[in-house]
DNA sequence: GACCAGGCACATC
DNA sequence: GATGTGCATGGT
């Protein structure tokens, strides 16, 4: 179903995808993402967050801040049963415990006694690096280079491809690298915009385009020709 | 009590 | 290759 006016009425995804970025940034204002204080803690957060409510990984995050435990080595030398009691907060904490601790057994195994050295690469190289790791899959992945690394690399999540599928961007059975190559070719490659889009469309999905849609007020109301479809 | 939240790995078919 | 399942807390 690609039922917008815009759409059929754009010869290029390129004007479709800007507009609704305009539409979105004037409804929320800049998002600053992501929230957090360092690459490493940004680099957890990504970690922590996986099907997981972000409020649920700020308690996680504070204990780590709390415990002294927000460096690389400190993280290295820790026990993961002693991990996951700091990050119970965010839920599925004995997984999560080994993820972190793949992640900088990894960053360790580069040489690096911080993230910032590990991050210091091309985005495509650092990407394959962190796809290796155990625990890390594509969002995450895309997350830690885009947010943490500051280097252009779409960030693809459930409310994304929810968002693009129902407003007909997409089809119903596209994955993560389909819908990642859809954004990446068709905006300006700028990391800048790359953030506060992908940080946009979350809000659009957390406010408006959930399972349950609720549409009455969605910015993106406009992109249809009868009524919303989030 | 059910549903949902900024995934991923692994087993099975 | 596609699909199903386990992982787990906390807010609504």
């Amino acid at each position: 179903m690609r039922n917008t006016v815009y759409w059929s009425a754009m010869d290029d995804a390129t004007e479709l995808l800007t507009a609704m970025y305009r539409a979105m940034r004037a409804h929320f204002g800049h998002q600053h993402w992501w929230p957090g204080d360092s690459p490493l803690e940004i680099c957890l957060g990504a970690i922590l967050t996986q099907n997981t409510n972000w409020t649920n990984v700020e308690k996680a995050v504070a204990n780590l801040l709390a415990a002294g435990c927000m460096s690389v080595p400190v993280l290295d030398e820790m026990p993961a049963d002693v991990l996951a009691k700091l990050i119970r907060p965010a839920g599925y904490f004995n997984v999560k415990a080994r993820r972190v601790k793949h992640f900088i057994a990894r960053v360790r195994q580069a040489g690096c006694d911080g993230v910032e050295a590990f991050l210091a690469r091309p985005a495509a190289d650092l990407r394959a690096d962190l796809l290796s790791v155990n625990g890390i899959g594509p969002e995450t992945a895309d997350s830690i280079i885009l947010y943490a690394a500051g280097k252009p690399s779409f960030v693809i999540d459930a409310y994304t491809c929810r968002i693009c599928r129902r407003h007909g961007l997409i089809g119903p059975r596209d994955g993560y690298e389909t819908v990642k190559a859809f954004f990446e070719r068709s905006l300006p490659r700028r990391a800048a915009l790359w953030n506060d889009y992908h940080a946009q469309l979350v809000a659009v999905g957390k406010h408006f385009c959930r399972p349950r849609p609720h549409c009455e007020g969605c910015p993106l109301e406009c992109f249809e020709h009868d009524e919303c479809v989030c």
